[in-house]
DNA sequence: TGTTAGCACTCCTAGTTACCGAGTGCTAAT
DNA sequence: ATTAGCACTCGGTAACTAGGAGTGCTAACA
């Protein structure tokens, strides 16, 4: 069943001052609206034609209307006037690339907190996906006799350390030799084939140039597995202590440590699709996440997917605002990782 | 002027069972306590004494008294009795150093979750200084024709790396020259030195060796310039949510708000002294923290203080157990340090 | 002189009542 | 189809009322 143009227009006004006010929205207040010309009556008819079709809803018998998930699952996707940013916000995140880039994570770390700062949500950015980097370099260093730093440098400058112990019958030029054979075949390979190309490619050769090659390589490798995980970055978790719908400390506390938890973080934002999505309320899948909806959108280099950036915030949210600053960011993100990795 | 040895015991046992139920303590309450033999009138004749001495409160004319700043200081001084951890809490700490240790860095995060875990207030530790680890290596790879990376190795297996543009003139063998002069001027030197020791006695080594030495030092000097901070984890940054004094949200906010500062965290937590410190109330000279009390300990390699853990909770914070806890901790860490730092 | 029983008084808390106002649904008039 | 009018609902606030836990003080007691 289609809505008339005036059920569009009611119900637009009624997301849109209920996410200002937070207060359920009634047919007196609405009525004295500008781009709203007939009778409070009238707008009770129709609100009580919206309430029944599931766009809106009560909190209790003679409440104004509060809008519904299903309402603003509407409002994100047919009533949002996409907005022009405002010359203050482009300036902010422009001021995110000021720098010259070294290191992304700087950059990552930094755009988490600016637009936590321009939205007043919390804010969430997946850095950019590691493991897909290609081996640039690799350096073993001996701290003394029983262990030593292996060193992953990959072609966009992260560096990746890990520690381990020496089989005791290796010497200085066995290690050379080693790290010598590793750049040779290894140099190019992206890090999550580096276990696979190692087993594949370097054992043989190792077995012809090392005594013990085979401890050596699988302490090589053993070192190796432990995940290249990708890292979250956040802003303003503490944002969400301002939003009314938080005003309850037990709701605060479960949303709090949901959002402590990387793993489940990690699942949430970590989309397989490039664009935007936004997901309100129970389409999180998760009774703490139900008066909370979570906005992504993807950054990329090339045309190679990289990670994410998020915000999250009440259903409540000013999706119109948050779109336009995430798909700005997510823009310009792409734009310095692009050249970053064009460069090598 | 002293006090006497039934206002010592009526100071105590209110100090505890505040310290418990968070509920003022009255003197018929008191009274049944298996440890007190006078009757409430008695009681409530010393209550009177220890108000006017400044160690108690009451929160309203008829209500059962509190401890004051004061009063929690003196029963931290003069009442605490040593108390010694159940068997429970030493295996958790202990599992901390279960697996054997290579990153620090995972131990002393481990530490602050578990820490935070068995005391249900927030932990705050400051890692070790990097900063005094001996340089064991210098690497510099070059990522492409403009930018390097510089890797810097310690005795301790921690790495360091900085990301840097080349000099135009440069070319690799300019390179692996510098990197050896550098690795052979400056291993040992701790890492804070090593700007010191680059001008000083490397720059006129390069000048013989290098053409534009001069441009190549100043951008390897530079790209350590950069401060390396001692980094602080956290545990259980929400715990604070079910203590009772924090269920007024704008309290939170505030407090919340304060522990996401790192650089003012670092400065409360940053001791100079050795030991165990405990800071009540408004000892911490910030409004926000007039409801918290903070307890500090160290943690050492041999006789170098290298860090310090401390467990943040409200005034009314189970003090003795707390610590035992860090005093405990603290141990286990100075000895863990020590061994690994001994090993060079 | 130190201790205790008794008692009047204070003040918080929780529960009850009353009332206001914003809002609704329905009906009848336009 | 729209709107004015009206009765009704319900949340929120304020005012009031016990009940209870606690205090301070006084007077009796060992």
């Amino acid at each position: 069943m289609l809505l008339t143009d005036r059920q569009l227009l009611i119900l637009q006004v009624i997301v849109d001052d209920f996410i200002r006010s937070a207060q359920p929205v009634g047919s007196r207040s609405l009525s004295k609206k500008e781009e709203i010309s007939f009778s409070s009556a009238t707008i009770r008819n129709e609100m009580s034609d919206l309430e029944d079709l599931g766009y809106i809803e009560k909190t209790h018998t003679s409440s104004g209307r509060v809008p519904s998930e299903k309402g603003y699952r509407y409002y994100v996707d047919h009533l949002l006037s996409p907005q022009v940013l405002n010359q203050h916000d482009v300036t902010i995140i422009q001021s995110i690339f000021a720098e010259k880039i070294f290191e992304f994570e700087k950059i990552i770390q930094r755009s988490a907190k600016i637009l936590s700062e321009l939205t007043n949500y919390t804010s969430i950015v997946l850095g950019p996906a590691v493991s897909i980097n290609k081996l640039k370099r690799i350096q073993i260093i001996p701290l003394n006799k029983e262990t030593a730093v292996a060193i992953f440098v990959t072609d966009t400058g992260h560096v990746e350390n890990r520690t381990f112990s020496l089989p005791p019958s290796v010497d200085a030029s066995d290690l050379e030799k080693t790290v010598n054979i590793l750049n040779e075949r290894l140099a190019g390979v992206p890090l999550e084939d580096l276990n696979d190309k190692i087993y594949k490619e370097v054992a043989m050769l190792l077995r012809q140039h090392i005594h013990n090659y085979d401890l050596m390589l699988h302490t090589v490798a053993d070192s190796l597995k432990m995940p290249i995980n990708e890292k979250l970055f956040f802003g303003g978790k503490t944002n969400m202590l301002s939003q009314p719908e938080f005003h309850d400390v037990a709701k605060l506390r479960s949303l709090l440590t949901l959002i402590d938890q990387e793993e489940w973080i990690y699942n949430l934002i970590r989309n397989d699709s490039a664009g935007i999505h936004v997901k309100i309320g129970r389409e999180n899948n998760n009774s703490v996440m139900d008066n909370c909806s979570l906005i992504t959108a993807t950054y990329s280099a090339g045309v190679e997917n990289l990670g994410t950036i998020a915000i999250l915030g009440p259903t409540r949210m000013e999706y119109s605002r948050v779109i336009s600053l995430l798909q700005f960011l997510s823009k310009d993100l792409t734009a310095v990782l692009t050249k970053l990795y064009q460069n090598k």
